[in-house]
Formats: structure tokens, C-alpha cells, sequence
DNA sequence: CAAAATTGTTGGATTATCCAACAATGTCCC
DNA sequence: GGGACATTGTTGGATAATCCAACAATTTTG
């Protein structure tokens, strides 16, 4: 019941399972790789563009910089991203009414009938990985990763 | 009790916090950002080198290749790596006695000393960064991530 | 109104990853 | 034994994803 922690090779890892890095960044690594191959394969989308448009969608008239807060990067970062989106005609910069120097991004028709296809295949490549995991232990994992992280950002 | 599910900035965020792989990547980002604050700060070292010193220490001998394998990342990847650790007197790349074309692994002293601080950085850093879970709920945490993506590498 | 802050953008740098090709070496099979 | 095949480490790109510093346009503040 302690020899088997050695999966992936038989190899010792000496006190790397007890850290909670390595094995949030070993999950990360595979749900990308999951994401990827389902949603990705299906709809041409990252985890973080299809964070954006969800985003997007949520909150509308959201400026470039408010995301940019949102998703904890630069804001350097989401001009890239703004471009990608809006190139591939899912989303587009609005000007702002009142604030000349913002934009309103928005979702375009072909972005929210995107988005819903995305949704879907999103939520079938959740079911997908998580299946091993019961409904309950689901909540909980969330629970425990989100009082994990939750007030580290803003100390 | 759902209204503020909606942590960082009053944002609407829709079907993101449902998302194992959304929570997991936030979670991510926070350790790696308190471990390169803590231990990266005081020792210089990534989460990624820290685990190949682990690794090698744990494992006499060790070829590029299954190192490469354990960390689940290209071979190509591991030669910069190693040539990193190499360049700081952290490893060497010993000649096996059996295989001319594969090395033997190895700390150096220096490797081995500056490992045992990492060790001790590492646990602190764990230690505050869990600070918010108690023992059982580390545990659990880390017993449902494995559950999760266990398995997932090798079908 | 002048000073300071914000917004989006560019340019440059870094980091981490991958893949394909290669020479040297080892293994297998007839 | 010897040729076909596999493995090992390496190089040389290529690709993302990020950051930071500086900038002009604009808004806010005092």
C-alpha cells in the first residue's frame, strides 16, 4: 500500500509525493494533455482562450485590462490572445462609450455559437477525466484546491 | 453561498469553477509562485531541477533517458536540464561501465549539501503554503489528485 | 490646469516545451 | 558473425506562453 505510491516507473521519488506541487502540476499536465485531445481536437481551442470567451461572455463590455486582472496575467499577455480570438472572428475590441482608451470586448454571432459548441465538448472532457472520481469526491477535490489557493493572490 | 464563488474582482465567471482543470491550474500557479519566493529565493532552484536532484539522489545510476521517462518530458529537455546542473556542481554525467552511450547520474558533494537545504526549504515552503489545511485535508487533497490522474499516463 | 494614473500596444527577453535528424553504440535474429 | 533494428544523448530549429519596460493616448485627481 506504500509500494505502488512508485508509479511510472519503479523508480524511488524520495519526498516528492508528499508535495502538493508536484502533484498539482503532474494533474495540470494532464488535463491539458486530456483538454487537448477532446475539446482541442474538436474545436481548435486552448484552455485559456476558452477561458477568455467564457470570460467574455460572462462579463460584458470587459475591458482588456479587467481581464487581464482576472486571469492573473500581464496585460501585454491578452493582446496576443484579443488578436487570436478576434482573427479567428470569435470575439471583437468595441470602443467604449466612455473611456476612449478601453475597449468593450464582446463575443461576435460566430463566437457565442462557438462558445455553446465548446461548452458542451468542455463539459464531456470534464466527465471524462474526472470519471474516476464520484460526484462527492469531486465537490471535494474543488473544495480543497480552491481553499488552497484562495487569498494567496492578494495577501 | 454561490454568490461569491465569484473570488477575484466580482467577475462573472460561468462554468469555469466547475472545472477541475481551471481550479488545478490557478492552484498551480500559486505554489509556483510561493516556492520560487521561498525556496527559488533562497537556493536558486525550480521546481523542476529541485525534482531532478530528488530523483537522481533516490535513484544510483540514473540514465538520461528513464529520467526523462519519470519526469514524463522529452529527452531533449533533459540534456539542458542536466547541463544546467552540470554548469552549477550540482551532478555529473558519470559514464556507465556496462552502456557507452548512456551516463550515470550522480550528485556531486556540493549537489548532495545543497539538496539537504533544499529539503528543508522545501518542507517550509509546504508548509506555509498548506498552511489553510489541516493534515487530514492534505492528505485527502493529495489522495484525490493522484486519483485523478493516475493512471492517465500509461493506457 | 498640471501631475499622476490607466489603457492598450510594441519590442525584446526568457523559459519551457516539443519534434526531427544524427552519430555512436548496443541488441536481436538468422 | 553480421546486418537490421533499437536506444542514447545531442543538436538545431520551432512554438508557445509568459514577463518586463517603455510609449502615446487618454482619463482622473488634486
Amino acid at each position: 500500500m506504500r509500494e505502488r505510491d512508485e508509479a511510472g516507473g519503479g523508480l524511488g521519488r524520495g519526498l516528492l509525493p508528499r508535495l502538493l506541487g508536484y502533484h498539482l502540476r503532474r494533474a495540470q499536465v494532464a488535463v491539458f494533455k486530456h483538454f487537448a485531445a477532446s475539446v482541442g481536437a474538436e474545436e481548435n481551442i486552448t484552455p485559456g482562450l476558452f477561458g477568455m470567451l467564457v470570460m467574455i461572455a460572462e462579463n460584458p463590455g470587459l475591458s482588456q485590462s479587467r481581464l487581464a486582472e482576472a486571469m492573473e496575467v500581464d496585460r501585454s499577455t491578452i493582446v496576443t490572445a484579443i488578436d487570436q480570438l478576434e482573427a479567428r472572428d470569435l470575439a471583437v475590441r468595441g470602443r467604449s462609450p466612455t473611456d476612449r482608451r478601453s475597449y468593450c470586448l464582446a463575443l461576435t454571432d460566430n463566437g457565442r455559437r462557438a462558445l455553446r459548441r465548446m461548452r458542451e465538448a468542455v463539459l464531456r472532457h470534464e466527465e471524462e477525466f474526472a470519471a474516476h472520481l464520484s460526484p462527492s469526491e469531486r465537490e471535494e477535490l474543488i473544495r480543497l484546491v480552491v481553499k488552497l489557493y484562495a487569498g494567496r493572490d492578494r495577501p
